[in-house]
RNA sequence: GGCGCUGUACCCAAGCGGCUUAAGGGGAAGGUCUGCAAAACCUUUAUUCAUCGGUUCGAAUCCGAUCGGCGCCUCCA
């Protein structure tokens, strides 16, 4: 299995340092508003390389940090006179909420900033202690001379930086890259002590003592989009790699971002659609299979006609599942299917070891469904065993790793099997009267069905049906 | 100025040296099946991969140049 390393800028092949345990930790978001659908492109591709990683059978352990306490959420706090720690609660509320909704599993730990502060400082006396960070008036930054390896990751060297500077101009800091672990707190803004006064975390040091508390001073994976290349991840590896004196991460994963109309989406330029309200008009699976269908780390653009075009293209999975659910049962024995199951499950992973190409996968799964179509149209009478392996199939690839599909809908809690048998019984008395050539009602049935959110559909086999 | 990504059909998008005279999805056109709906199945829709050169027995894939598009270097997934 390869892996693209943004660190050595190639595919690498993934040798985890514990196997079959994998450490992973990703960015998370700054909870002071509503996540954008191009935030959720990184949070759902996070999602599918973790669920890939454990379909190979590996142990994730899987981490993701909000960022509670910052600059962008006391700003909000005090627009809205609440106090920072009511908005940070408040957005990571909701941000849960569209994790679920987008069918995102929950990590293993959801580590938070201000839950760390001693984690944080005992880092920075470390690094202070190391001779690499100074303290200046309360204020404690990163001296990135002092670290031979800055640049690394983004592939920049400081003299080129120093020179095309950007960057703000501080006097107190004795290079104009060096950058804050500490900040000294202003006037009304939210502190905790330390050896250095009051203040709070600068952004960068979170990631690195979280990372390092719960999954150890060297981890396999560190996930992020694109942006957080340089510098959030740059002076992460900094940080730890000072602090520990040991490898930061092993494999770094960065995620294209999602443009509309040829531009970042991004709050400050304003062209943005959070995940829930696309939620409201769009399914999950279709959000996530306009994500599958492009490669993570490449641009991709956005669209609702996109959006559209996907939703239909999931149609033609769910129809064959909704098939598979309503024969799997009820198939006879007799006839034994040849059908190449193995096949399949071949060409997914090979698509899925190379760097996760989820495109080819996705195209891998597509043709699994016209040849198991196709199956069925050539054999009068499949066997039990196909119908179950069929199953199988998508439930592995597509509804465990890709999360496209919606396998259980039809049978998940006991009211919903009571709700089945009587659909089912009204299916029955239904086949019966189109026995009898007796129309009328029974594209009734089928009607009324319809209104209440239950399509119903005749194949040469019998009826299927789905609930809304 | 530095670093990086990218240009494949009507749209989206894989492929990154021979398996490919280019996957998959959407769209469009025709057909089969069918009480009707729907689904499914079968055809068709890029001799061509931004352009021009080069390397090679062989290139969409490697190299060079040219022309586009985007991002990071400041908070950002």
């Amino acid at each position: 299995m390869k892996i693209y390393n943004t660190l050595t800028k190639q595919k690498d092949d993934f040798k985890p340092i514990n196997p079959p345990l994998v450490t992973f930790y990703a960015c998370g978001p700054t909870v002071y508003d509503f996540f954008h659908i191009g935030n959720g492109r990184t949070f759902i591709m996070t999602d599918v390389v973790r669920r890939y990683l454990i379909y190979k059978g590996f142990k994730v352990k899987f981490a993701m940090n909000l960022t509670d306490v910052d600059d962008k959420i006391i700003k909000k706090a005090n627009s809205e006179g609440k106090s920072a720690s009511d908005v940070s609660k408040k957005y990571s509320d909701e941000f849960f909420k569209d994790l679920e909704a987008l069918k995102i599993r929950k990590a293993d730990f959801y580590p938070r900033a201000t839950e760390h502060i001693i984690e944080i400082t005992n880092m920075i006396s470390k690094l202070e202690s190391n001779g690499i960070a100074y303290n200046v008036n309360g204020d404690v930054f990163f001296e990135v001379n002092k670290f031979d390896n800055y640049g690394k990751l983004s592939g920049k060297n400081l003299d080129e930086l120093e020179i095309g500077a950007r960057v703000e101009i501080n006097d107190s800091k004795k290079n104009s890259l060096d950058f804050a672990l500490w900040k000294k707190a202003k006037e009304g803004e939210p502190y905790w002590e330390s050896p250095w006064g009051k203040g709070r975390p600068g952004w960068h040091i979170e990631c690195s003592a979280m990372s390092t508390k719960h999954l150890g001073e060297t981890i396999d994976i560190h996930a992020g989009g694109n942006d957080l290349i340089f510098p959030h991840h740059e002076n992460e590896i900094a940080q730890s790699e000072c602090s520990s004196g040991k490898e930061f991460v092993k494999y770094w994963i960065h995620f294209g971002f999602l443009n509309i109309k040829e531009e970042k989406m991004s709050k400050s330029l304003g062209n943005f659609y959070t995940a829930r309200d696309i939620l409201k008009k769009y399914s999950a699976e279709a959000i996530r299979m306009l994500f599958c269908q492009t490669h993570y780390r490449g641009p991709m653009n956005f669209s609702f006609e996109l959006l559209d075009a996907s939703e239909k293209g999931l149609a033609k999975l769910q129809n064959i599942v909704d098939m598979i659910i309503s024969n799997k049962d009820s198939a006879d024995e007799k006839i034994n299917s040849e059908f190449d199951f193995a096949k399949y499950y071949r060409n997914f992973e090979e698509a899925m070891d190379d760097d996760f190409n989820t495109p080819q996968a996705v195209a891998v799964i597509f043709d699994f469904v016209k040849d198991y179509n196709k199956f069925i149209v050539d054999n009068n009478n499949v066997s039990k065993a196909f119908w179950q392996g069929g199953y199988d199939f998508l439930y592995r690839t597509a509804l465990e790793v890709l999360g496209i599909i919606d396998l259980g809908v039809n049978e998940i809690s006991d009211n919903t099997k009571l709700t089945n048998e009587l659909i089912n019984l009204l299916l029955e008395i239904r086949a019966k009267l189109k026995a009898e050539k007796k129309y009328l009602l029974s594209d009734e049935i089928r009607n009324r069905l319809g209104e209440i959110g239950v399509s119903v559909k005749d194949t040469k086999d019998g009826s299927t049906f789905r609930i809304n």
